[in-house]
DNA sequence: AGGCAAATTTAGCCCTATCTAACCCTAAAT
DNA sequence: ATTTAGGGTTAGATAGGGCTAAATTTGCCT
């Protein structure tokens, strides 16, 4: 099947909504994320329906057809194998590796893709310790850790995935500590999401709005891997 | 200034041309090189002549504006760059470069370029020995060495580029021994173009078509730097 | 000089992906 | 059960890049 790269960035868009709480993804939703018009979005999933990508219910949203899983877990995979290489061999930050990704996933032949994933010794997690989809692209169902506003306050846990694309404000959570790997004191979860904490060896403390915090998963000590 | 994909495909295919003998471009060449309808050329390159990036003599053929090759160039230098990454640091061969570094070269950051040239150390050839343009574009007129069909029989030259495309011919060349660095003794140059030699430790020789033979440039040993 | 073949450009159409404006459906609230 | 706010869809336009068929220009050959 021969898709554009538009298409594969609404087939990208949807799975990663859809992870966001396993539902029909919505018209709107899809147009914030890729920052279209509403119109647009309606148009397109037309196409992506004709093609059995998606399965949809006129004004009730879509959910991706498992052909149209797997082009965007062939879309993930390249996006995360490049994020890991760039950091690993090129020398990026992780909190710039997003934006070059991007606009090189729908690039890249299969070719590139195994070398790449060679080079790395087949990785499983990216800098952002997000999963690699596997190269025969079967759905993941391996979220690693829980979302930090689900900890009690107190709770010291290893932080496992840190989701954001925006590069400051990785940057920022960087400087503070906050990273893939770091031991973490969750200080306070207030009721509105905002969570504060505190990374191991650093004596400041984050506090971490909900949409910020929203993209930080962590495990217990015991459950670290 | 904001190009597509497609623009800068036209401007490097306009300068690869150009190279060829410094003349005015003809349409029906470009369209055979990127494989369109010359009235799709005549349709881009007016597109192009709005803004300032080719000269156009309607029915007489184009040239670059000085912004134009500044374009082009750097279209070029991400190529090569690419094509020198590929083989030193993702193991492929030289023979399979052009077409990942083909797809690959407009979607590349100015920061992913600086990162890759520092990486190589700052290389000034590509794996077929062309010339990589240096980072501020100025128009190099090093072309190194001379074409092989004007070599004399019995002369032994090194070779120092071979920028043929088709990975098939490239393959076979390896295979006969006739890459960069190596020493070559010209048996027969034909009245056609046709040029027949050996490489320096094989016994068999090779015999090139001229449009092959084209794309072979040699230096005496003399010269060799 | 005249004529002709080859190359170029013009004309007119298509497809993709986008937009704005206008209309319509859903669901929640009364 | 009705209303209504707000998101979803339809309609129609635009811009980019491509094609075929029909003119037009060039330049070569006699």
């Amino acid at each position: 099947m021969m898709l554009s790269d538009v298409m594969e960035d609404y087939l990208k868009a949807i799975y990663q909504l859809q992870r966001g709480d396993d539902e029909r993804v919505k018209t709107s939703a899809i147009a914030e994320e890729l920052d279209v018009t509403s119109p647009t979005v309606t148009s397109m999933l037309e196409k992506l329906e004709d093609r059995s990508l998606i399965d949809r219910e006129k004004y009730r949203g879509v959910t991706l057809t498992e052909e149209g899983e797997t082009v965007a877990l062939e879309v993930v995979r390249h996006h995360r194998l490049l994020e890991a290489y760039l950091t690993e061999h090129l020398d990026y930050d992780w909190s710039e590796v997003h934006e070059e990704a991007d606009r090189l996933e729908h690039h890249i032949s299969e070719n590139f893709e195994a070398r790449v994933a060679a080079a790395l010794d087949e990785p499983e997690v990216d800098p952002h310790g997000s999963p690699i989809p596997s190269p025969d692209l079967e759905p993941p169902n391996t979220a690693v850790g829980n979302p930090i506003s689900e900890c009690g306050e107190g709770d010291t846990v290893i932080v496992k995935e840190v989701a954001d694309h925006d590069p400051e404000i990785l940057s920022y959570l960087a400087d503070h500590g906050l990273e893939p790997g770091v031991e973490l004191e969750v200080l306070e979860v207030a009721p509105f999401g905002m969570v504060t904490a505190s990374a191991r060896g650093s004596d400041t403390q984050v506090s971490l709005p909900e949409d910020v915090a929203r993209h930080i998963r962590v495990a217990l000590p015991a459950e670290a891997e």
